[in-house]
DNA sequence: TTCTTTGTTCCGGA
DNA sequence: GTCCGGAACAAAGA
């Protein structure tokens, strides 16, 4: 369930340890993952630098040289791990809930200079890697039609009028849809509606400019504090050492059926129920 | 065996 | 043509 936190979270874990390096070989364990892999192109990945890594929206943007860029998204359980030259796990924030023996799902490696390994890891499959061309990033089918970054100034109050405008959909629906927003999944907008007070339900057409306001304000907080404790929509994020993290306990609504509401003020329960073909959590007391 | 989980895409009806 | 909601899809664990 890796959302825009914990995909930047991974970028800048990958960021400080395989810049500069060079991809020596890959060996692609699987014919596919969400899409088929397109073995010849990593054929011709050999002997090349990473130069840089990006992000999009949940997309990982891992830049090459001679123009080839790996995209890569992590789907529901993809994670990326490095291994050094004893093929001890690199300790750093991002492979969380990952069983050192599971080798059946270490789907693609690179093999880089200086012993390293980084491995791709997927139980589910719904992940996908491609190799594209860097100059066509933006007009890429997958980028192309890609809502502003949340955590962006183009991600503000007339934003959102404009794009409401004649809208008649519900406002979880239009924070879930990435051409509206990009990198919000369902956990997170969870959280933002609840924070908001604003009921997962509501249409879009009956928004008054404070409820905008606070779904921009909370939007953005949740997110940098998201970032800044590691990424938190993991369910069970562990470290290292295996020790379950802290940071799953944080959610106010989500995965809460049946609990007291969180807000401190009230003594309803959470309730649980399918909106936009999807979990929904919320108070039906605090948020209106 | 069935249900659940996710992001994305596609399709039918309005 | 456009908008909206629902279904489908991927894989695996409970």
């Amino acid at each position: 369930m890796p959302e825009l936190p914990e995909v930047e979270v991974v970028k800048r874990s990958l960021k400080n340890n395989i810049i500069n390096l060079n991809i020596k070989k890959v060996t692609i364990n699987t014919n596919k993952l969400r899409y088929k892999i397109n073995k010849s192109k990593f054929n011709k990945i050999k002997d090349i630098k990473i130069l840089d890594i990006k992000r999009r929206s949940k997309y990982l943007l891992i830049k090459l040289e001679k123009n080839i860029t790996i995209l890569a998204h992590l789907g529901m359980t993809g994670k990326f791990f490095i291994l050094d030259k004893t093929g001890t796990r690199k300790k750093t924030s991002f492979y969380y809930r990952l069983n050192n023996n599971d080798k059946k799902h270490n789907h693609l490696i690179f093999n880089l200079n200086k012993g390293k390994k980084l491995i791709y890891n997927d139980v589910r499959k719904f992940g996908f890697i491609k190799i594209i061309a860097s100059k066509n990033i933006s007009t890429h089918p997958h980028l192309k039609f890609l809502g502003p970054e949340p955590l962006l100034k183009q991600f503000n109050i007339k934003y959102i009028q404009n794009y409401i405008q004649n809208k008649n959909r519900n406002i979880k629906d239009i924070l879930m849809d990435q051409k509206f927003v990009s990198g919000l999944g369902n956990i997170y907008v969870n959280e933002i509606l609840f924070l908001s007070k604003i009921k997962p339900n509501k249409r879009t057409k009956n928004l008054n400019i404070g409820e905008m306001k606070k779904i921009i304000y909370f939007t953005k907080s949740i997110l940098k504090k998201s970032i800044k404790e590691g990424g938190s929509s993991i369910k069970d994020f562990n470290d290292s050492e295996g020790k379950q993290g802290v940071f799953q306990q944080q959610f106010n609504v989500y995965g809460r059926e049946g609990e007291k509401c969180t807000t401190g003020k009230c003594d309803k329960v959470i309730k649980k129920m399918v909106i936009s073909q999807r979990a929904t959590f919320f108070c039906k007391s605090c948020q209106k």
